[in-house]
DNA sequence: TTAAGATACGATACACTGTATCATATAATT
DNA sequence: AATTATATGATACAGTGTATCGTATCTTAA
């Protein structure tokens, strides 16, 4: 169980310094993503603000605030799911750059990972070689945690 | 303009070894991604069928069909983008290993590439570093094509 | 403090994508 | 030719995301 005051009142002083609105709603989403063990799709995100609150949350407030969640850099979506996370750095002071994920296949759990230099150069230059002058967003890799490999070791 | 002739042809070849059939439907849908500029969706892929054809072509066969073409390694699919193109090696012998892409970002063009070990080791080890046991997974790297980023040069 | 404007939220409708299911047609095998 | 397997056609439907409009809430300034 993440607590999830301390995080989300750090995340409520950045709104504060940024001049934009952590409204009720909001925060209720951050929360079931900060809480959350795995990437979630908005619908999922949808149920079980339900779940735990007696006005309900339409999806298509979901989306808008996750749009905004976006924006903040807050969350993160992951293009290949198609579902989100918290960012982990919700609690830090620095910014990140370009988010990182590794995509767990059995147990969907998803790690945000900083990608050593070197990978990141020898991807830049096999794309070189192949014609791409650049290489920019988000990589998501999928894999296999540790613990899932233990698990069925 | 593609010559898709002779890339048929020798897909025609590799399903006669393998004792599978090309039907008329499932040539049709590989020949439109065979002649496609870009990756397309299953409902593109529909549309361009009917475009050129008498008898329509139902979406539910597109899927069915790429499905098909997909387990026979003669299509891929680009997860992030939910879009599909055909295989870079169709008129090579070597089966090939994991398929990795590149994405532009811009024209949407897609090139198909083989990663130095060097660079998939360098991710398995950042990948190890954050307790995921194995990296597996296709993967697809957006960016900026040389022709896109010397247009706006 | 109230009016005006900006921002956030609620609700409906709808387009798009993919799947489930059943019926029909075509091919392979005996 | 009959039987079986495979491929295709057609309909219905579930899930996801967007467009749009109306309403509520907050902010700002007179």
């Amino acid at each position: 169980m993440v607590n999830s005051k301390n995080i989300l009142s750090s995340v409520e002083e950045k709104c504060v310094e940024r001049g934009i609105r952590l409204t009720p709603r909001r925060r209720q989403v951050l929360d079931v993503l900060v809480q959350a063990e795995a990437a979630l799709s908005a619908y999922e995100i949808a149920q079980r603000c339900n779940a735990d609150s007696d006005s309900p949350m339409p999806a298509m407030s979901v989306y808008r605030i996750l749009d905004f969640l976006q924006e903040q850099q807050f969350v993160h979506r992951l293009e290949t799911a198609n579902k989100y996370i918290s960012c982990s750095h919700l609690s830090c002071a620095h910014e990140h750059l370009q988010p990182q994920f590794l995509i767990c296949n059995s147990c969907r759990r998803v790690e945000e990972i900083d990608l050593s230099s070197s990978a990141v150069a020898a991807m830049a230059s096999a794309a070189s070689a192949a014609g791409f002058a650049s290489i920019s967003s988000q990589l998501e890799v999928n894999g296999l945690c540790d613990r899932c490999v233990h698990a069925n070791a």
